[in-house]
DNA sequence: CGCCGAGTTGAACTGAATCAAGAAACGTGG
DNA sequence: CCACGTTTCTTGATTCAGTTCAACTCGGCG
């Protein structure tokens, strides 16, 4: 719980007190997922947004021909769920499993709507973590309209190193939309110099 | 004004008093921007975000061989503006313009914070809109990774047809990230049945 | 009328996908 | 701790989707 509370305080430009903290603490789930477990299954609704104590997921999407396109790569101090399933109650078009073993902090909706009435900092904190996400996923779509696959990897690499180290080669070339073929051969090309 | 009174409205859970209202209005300044007119300009601080009361508005970036990249592309009840810049007061890297005769309502970002504050229903307004934002992009984000360009535009049509029908051809192709050629072939081909 | 931005089209080209095969790394159970 | 199977990564050959470039058309609009 530690890790969410300082990400809440860091995130605030207030105080909290230790009674909010309780109030905050008493909303969220506990929830440990080992290696390859599911988060979420396509067609499933996503009742729980998490925030990540510790581990490292990914959220994808299967396509027609059964290749999984990863969406999201998230870590420590990340949130990760399906935005639309979890407002909307609506069935999933994604899969989230983890990555490594995972220790998750879970919130429905409902009670992160009460929350944020009883606790205005959490409104605060949520909508910065919005704002961040939005501004980082339009980087991420000017990015990919814009440049050819080897900017991108070499863009993304520098800004999320701590991503590539932790997940394989092909989710990562996916995540950045190409094949894993083609990133081995960025990353030769890149070597030799 | 009524049109983004009308849209706090749709989206809030409670009814706006008319004192706030008039609040609201307080906050945001009338602007009127000619075709071809500038809304942000490379290299600007974009101190304003803008509701989009009437009118098209085309957002992109300009790579170093001076090729436009369409990065966002709204309309009435829509709001445009660079977050990143407008929040940290930073120089955009983007160029934001009219594509027709528009009418916006103009407010900065302390100015919505401070208003958050006043009016509580604004804030979940805004919550609402970053939440729609980031399940739209997301979505933008799994068609081009996963998607032929075919495709691509397929779905975007169908999803935007009012969109589609007030930008050019190549505003578009830039925006699901291909060439005006390809676009045209694309069609041609669509159009054969 | 003349010009300019928008769209179309063909031909040549190219970056990336696909397919297939092999090497390396990894982890799990005996 | 080794052996075996699985997953990951690499690499070459081929194919293909999409780009590039240039020429031409069309439809406004000043």
């Amino acid at each position: 719980m530690d890790s969410l509370i300082n990400y809440v305080q860091k995130n605030a430009s207030t105080l909290i007190s230790d009674a909010d903290i309780e109030v905050i603490k008493s909303c969220f789930i506990s929830k440990r997922l080992r290696k390859k477990q599911y988060f979420l299954q396509e067609g499933e609704v996503c009742k729980y947004f998490a925030f990540i104590v510790k581990g490292a997921m990914r959220q994808y999407y299967v396509d027609e021909k059964g290749i999984e396109h990863f969406v999201q790569l998230a870590i420590e101090n990340w949130w990760v769920g399906d935005r639309e399933s979890w407002v909307t109650l609506s069935p999933s078009k994604f899969t989230i499993d983890a990555w490594e073993d995972s220790e998750l902090l879970l919130i429905s909706n409902a009670d992160l709507l009460k929350l944020i009435q009883l606790v205005p900092a959490v409104m605060e904190v949520m909508r910065k973590m919005d704002e961040r996400n939005n501004i980082a996923t339009l980087k991420r779509i000017t990015s990919t309209i814009s440049y050819t696959s080897e900017r991108r990897y070499t863009d993304f690499s520098t800004e999320y190193p701590d991503i590539v180290k932790r997940f394989p080669q092909h989710v990562i070339a996916s995540y950045i939309g190409i094949t894993k073929d083609t990133l081995s051969r960025i990353r030769k090309k890149a070597s030799r110099k």
